[in-house]
DNA sequence: AATGAATGAGGCTTCATTCAT
DNA sequence: GATGAATGAAGCCTCATTCAT
């Protein structure tokens, strides 16, 4: 995908805007780029339509970047800063372990939506390019250990399975969320996002053993306590 | 477009080739193709380099394929070829649910392995064409399926959560799987097989609430019954 | 072809210039295109060639031309446009009929004589396209129709024998005019203008039976009024 | 059109076959593209659609030409020879020479018609062939000598207008046969043969001021005396 | 800063011709 | 002779980037 990612630089970087007006520009390529990423995929990436969409001229483009990989990087940062902030869950809700993950799992499902297409394409790159696998890692860094310490911590309080190593857990049921998200999308399968999370919250607690989950114990209620999902 | 100053186009389909030494250039073909789709990606499955490892000239490619794309969709045919007959369990294997789940697992982490990486490069490409899109949705299918027929017998056997729905449960693991397979092998978690399989199978095990299986009842066993593998 | 894996074809039709530089570019290339075609014929025909020309690089070319047919229309045009002025006869000239249509036929040898080129090439690609050919249709259609009318005229004021049909008459006429400029020029018969021009018009005015016309009741005088060129 | 004509032939010709069979394969080979061409023109006259029309293997395309160009050259000799034998009149038709001169329109009309194909595209191509040039003239001059030879008769004989030069006339209204034909048929004017033939007779006849024919003297009879077609 | 014209490396494809069987 | 696979020069076009205004 992307092709001359290893060519010296020999180029001085554009700098970064000193104007207001200049910040602005500068921004409306970001959140075009990624718009483009996101409807278009990685051909329709091209600096002349990406400055279109900003509203600019294509010669613009290059005040700002340096080239098409110079703007990647920034949407992806962008990219990477908006789920950070989006997929958090607020504090003060409740302290049931199961509510929090249903709660967690939405806000990570509705949040790698639209990060997950960014990311692909990304990563189809990343082969190339050390800085994009770097930058791409570190976004999953970001979800494995928060959840990672969410296992360890329910495992140290005696409500999960303490049997299953933490990061390799949290990699797997993340990995779960993330690809459910994905095929759903891709695939077209007619699933409403409340069956899913649903669905995915409870495997994801039966999974680790969470004390206290829908279903745990269910041969003692033949019939699940969970709402079952059709197809 | 305005014109094609020229006969219309009949463009000669590619003959399927009729002599031995035909058809042994057009299997080097989508061999080669698939080599490099899978190690430079899509931007390096160009007609030229695939007849260079193929060890043909570039003309001869465009005896065998109309192009590029037509290629894709051989070497995807290919894959899912491959896939289907490796990644099926032996019927003479034991009849222990657990262990064939993690005999099931591993073979379907080798075979996505490879398989993976195409089918991802095809994804990106799928939004646009309306084949690829039904050829992995159909190779998915197949795991799909299966993997949902699997989860359904343990289910009327009384062996595994009724309340599961088993269709969504089946895309909702067999994604778990897919996704550790490419999140490992792309960012380098340095897990080894047996550590990732085994954790795979028990997390499975333990989200269907398969009866027998190692985590079952973890309360009596503070110290888990399976390896607790180390990142 | 099996699939475009890539963005949904926009191709960004390309704009007619904003510029003055920019405008004299595209001028030049649309120059280049026709003569390169007078003297090289559709084969020479090619992006590079005519950007060369033109004294441009070859991505030039494709700022201003979707592709080399949109250059062609585009050349078509122009030669559409330079025969419509070129060939009219002054309004001021001389009422006699006979003086107006040798006038009419000089100029109209030379017009077509550059314009046939790239009309006869044209016609060869207009079998495939629905465009081109109503161009050339509407570039004889000018001629036909003026020619037509001037017929009529004559037959009208009783000048010309008003048996014959006019347009018909008009198309036979002007087919032998063109034909000839192409057949003498093609084949390098040694006329010069003035005698073709001359033989021309006598056997105009004489097919129509024009009143006054050099060789009306050519009887009288066994020696002929013309001048008998040689070949 | 043609491309590469210049180049030096270092081949070996192919020699003529000696066998019935080779003989007949030749034959239709020259049939194929004079097919091809009649239908496609040039962008269609490949040896691979030739052969595949004539019902061999491209390989043996070049058993019996050297090239496209050699094929080309034996299909216009092949059109020539057809069209020298089908255009003839017959020698004992009657002597009327304005009958005469209609019959021979007709047939003049009917062979131009498909030759004509052959001969635009050829004449292309013969910018940049010495050899094509040159049969395309021997065709030309076929039947302008011919036709010449006719109207220097009809001069000698007291019957046509002495003060034309009988070869600038030959070929003037050999042209305007020729072209009516090419426009008629390209254009898609709804004239039908017999109009056409009728006109262009009158105008021939008019034009040379042949003594006897339909429209001498139109003044007698205002309504003129053949029939006034149209379109 | 902004503009948009200009550039040319590089990709895809065709097709006339050659060659091994 | 016949076959059809193989070849590669040459064409068309795209698009990331540079540059003159």
């Amino acid at each position: 995908m992307i092709v001359r990612m290893g060519r010296p630089r020999t180029k001085s970087a554009p700098k970064l805007p000193t104007t207001t007006r200049g910040r602005r520009t500068r921004e409306g390529l970001i959140v075009a780029g990624r718009e483009i990423l996101e409807r278009q995929g990685w051909p329709g990436f091209t600096p002349e339509a990406v400055a279109q969409v900003a509203g600019v001229s294509y010669g613009t483009f290059y005040t700002y970047f340096e080239s098409k990989e110079d703007l990647l990087h920034s949407v992806l940062r962008s990219v990477a800063g908006e789920m950070f902030t989006s997929s958090l869950v607020p504090p003060d809700t409740t302290d049931d372990p199961y509510t929090r993950l249903v709660e967690s799992n939405r806000r990570y499902l509705r949040a790698w939506d639209r990060a997950a297409k960014v990311v692909r394409i990304v990563e189809q790159g990343a082969v190339a390019d050390e800085g994009l696998r770097q930058m791409v890692l570190e976004i999953r860094e970001l979800y494995v250990s928060r959840s990672t310490e969410g296992i360890r911590r329910l495992q140290e309080a005696g409500l999960a399975n303490p049997g299953l190593e933490p990061r390799l857990t949290a990699i797997a049921l993340g990995s779960m969320v993330e690809q459910v998200g994905h095929v759903i999308d891709t695939l077209a399968e007619a699933y409403d996002e409340d069956a899913v999370v649903d669905h995915l919250s409870r495997l994801w607690a039966a999974a680790i053993g969470l004390r206290g989950a829908p279903d745990e114990g269910w041969t003692a209620d033949p019939r699940g306590s969970g709402s079952a999902a059709a197809g």
